[in-house]
DNA sequence: CGATTTAACGAAAACGTTTTCGATTTCAAA
DNA sequence: TTTGAAATCGAAAACGTTTTCGTTAAATCG
């Protein structure tokens, strides 16, 4: 019924239960005998260590928390299999906890995986964080913390990342060498470090190719859960205020397939009036009809990525050597589909 | 530096540990006083209590596992995100685990989760299994256990489903109503429930309306990663094995998709030649083109009661109340687009 | 054979909390 | 004043491990 403790190992064996410890764990001052002994009677008695007391011990938990803006996200989906797939092989367990684009929620959701002791945090920020208070204290409480995609450059720890800018950059440029003149992007929010990147990769493109930077041709979403909607009404309001607009760098797919809706609706031709190029390659974009020119994010590697990160981290830690942060950029790619002309 | 104690509370107050253990849990018996003296100082010194400690003591962690066969993938994350949200709202964390579609996995995930002395476990069946011993055993160690749509009617434990059978009857009977005479399936793997339900109730429907029943109008599937593929290539079989066709239900929105794909890239006309409903609900559905008809499955909905459930299981396991298992049944309901006539 | 090393084991403290139960004090009623 | 109850507190055990350090027995060496 109630489960087996050490204790009992030692009493049916009538051996201590330190002996009994160390001979589970292989202590080299135990011998080959007893070891055997003790291994087979902890067998067959289905012994399993108290989670509850190994953890007091050893004031580690074996598990890692994971703050992230959205669950039901085709990326973020993916760098959480990323995460778990890593951890286990490590043995470590995760947390998942969701701040919903929201700076209050985020900092609630650090507290909880800190009052339950975790061994380390993987954080992609809210686009609502402006504020980075909630982050240093957790790293001057040298808890170790690892952010990725969403990231914020001023806070004092690894991260991983991909360019966005240089990847709007290639974006654009191929836009550009596809033949567009006139290139509209519609942009993420103001507050997260990628979306603006991605803008200034975007506004760098052109000017490199001697096209005018004009303010009236970036629009804005919040590229949230009405992600589809904007969309189509940026795309509605695009065709309302320019009629030479040739192209269109868009921050993220769920809005270019919105805009490519509206644009099929309208009777505009993807790409022979208007190319686009979105931006994440969510599966979704290589099925719509037309297949949506995109750049590649690597969700599950970044998750892989981060969780090394905060292993190494948690080690030394652990080992009290000295920790020095690394930011690794990870590869995209452009991904040429039917959006755009070739 | 140190994480604060009790012990430093009580040192500071010169009070016993006890009197501030209780004062910070309003025991009756302290005075209020010194709950208010203990209060404030716990909050000046920034006292958190240690939960490796407070698991030992209570014997539990406020944390529950989820076993689900895939992370990437539109309902589940759906699940998940339900589940986070109440788990949340009674103090529980989740630990998230992926089995793959895989049995041997699945037994792993389902150790280490109770190797963790989780509080309790959510679990959706892998493909791949067929035998439950793994869950009987769990259940005869009265750890707290539900199941949610992919469930082994045979073992005996809480569950959250959707009348599978019922929505593909629908499904079907609205291709029938529509004027399909002759339907096609595309069924899912042999082994779960839900795939078998669903090509039972796309049977009934048939027959309750005196159209044949013809085998080989029925294609398997996988519905893994390749669902998409499989999509394609039993449409391009189907095209091949029979002219006549007029109307598919098909196992997943998915496949569905790729058979889509398939279709406008033979130039069969959607719905004109051929009707389509698919299963699920993805989001990705309402935005191809053309849109998909399907059964929508409410996955935030599922996971919310699956953790009610298992809320109320481990509430009343910790009062000692008998348990009497329920399994809930959630609303499905057509969602009629434009790969059907009307 | 005595001295010293090596091998094998166990006692006990420690991790930080919760909770039982007994001890002390206070105070009102008799 | 005595008695009893009520209010307030603390000692201590317990949860199950890990690990240090001391103890004993066996083996080795001169």
């Amino acid at each position: 019924m109630n489960p087996v403790t050490l204790k009992q190992i030692a009493e049916t064996l009538d051996i201590s239960i330190a002996t009994v410890s160390k001979a589970l764990k292989d202590y080299p001052d135990v011998s080959k005998k007893t070891k055997l002994l003790v291994k087979e009677t902890a067998e067959l008695l289905n012994y399993k260590p108290n989670a509850f007391a190994v953890n007091l011990r050893t004031k580690e938990s074996k598990t890692i928390g994971l703050i992230i803006p959205e669950v039901v996200h085709h990326f973020f989906s993916s760098v959480i299999k990323g995460i778990i797939a890593r951890a286990e092989k490590k043995g470590y367990l995760v947390i998942i906890l969701q701040s919903s684009e929201s700076y209050e929620m985020e900092k609630k959701q650090l507290d909880l995986l800190l009052s339950k002791r975790v061994d380390g945090i993987l954080i992609s920020l809210a686009n609502g964080t402006a504020n980075f208070k909630h982050l240093d204290d957790l790293i001057s409480q040298e808890v170790p913390l690892v952010m990725f995609d969403k990231i914020a450059k001023i806070v004092n720890c690894s991260k991983v990342i991909i360019n966005d800018r240089m990847a709007a950059y290639t974006a654009t440029k191929y836009l550009i060498d596809s033949g567009c003149k006139r290139i509209a992007h519609f942009r993420g929010p103001l507050l997260p470090q990628n979306s603006i990147d991605r803008f200034l990769g975007y506004k760098k493109a052109l000017s490199d190719n001697n096209i005018p930077y004009d303010p009236s041709l970036v629009y804005l979403c919040e590229c949230g859960e009405r992600s589809f909607e904007e969309g189509k009404e940026n795309a509605h309001k695009l065709l309302g205020d320019h009629n030479d607009v040739d192209g269109i760098f868009i921050n993220t797919d769920l809005v270019a397939i919105g805009a490519i809706t509206e644009f099929y609706r309208i009777g505009v031709k993807i790409p022979e009036d208007i190319s686009i190029v979105g931006f994440s390659n969510w599966f979704m974009s290589s099925v719509i009809s037309p297949t949506l020119t995109t750049i590649d994010q690597p969700g599950y590697e970044m998750g892989k990525e981060a969780f090394k990160l905060l292993y190494k981290e948690i080690k030394r830690r652990k080992e009290n050597l000295p920790i020095k942060f690394k930011t690794v950029e990870l590869e995209t790619k452009l991904i040429k589909r039917a959006s755009t002309r070739n």
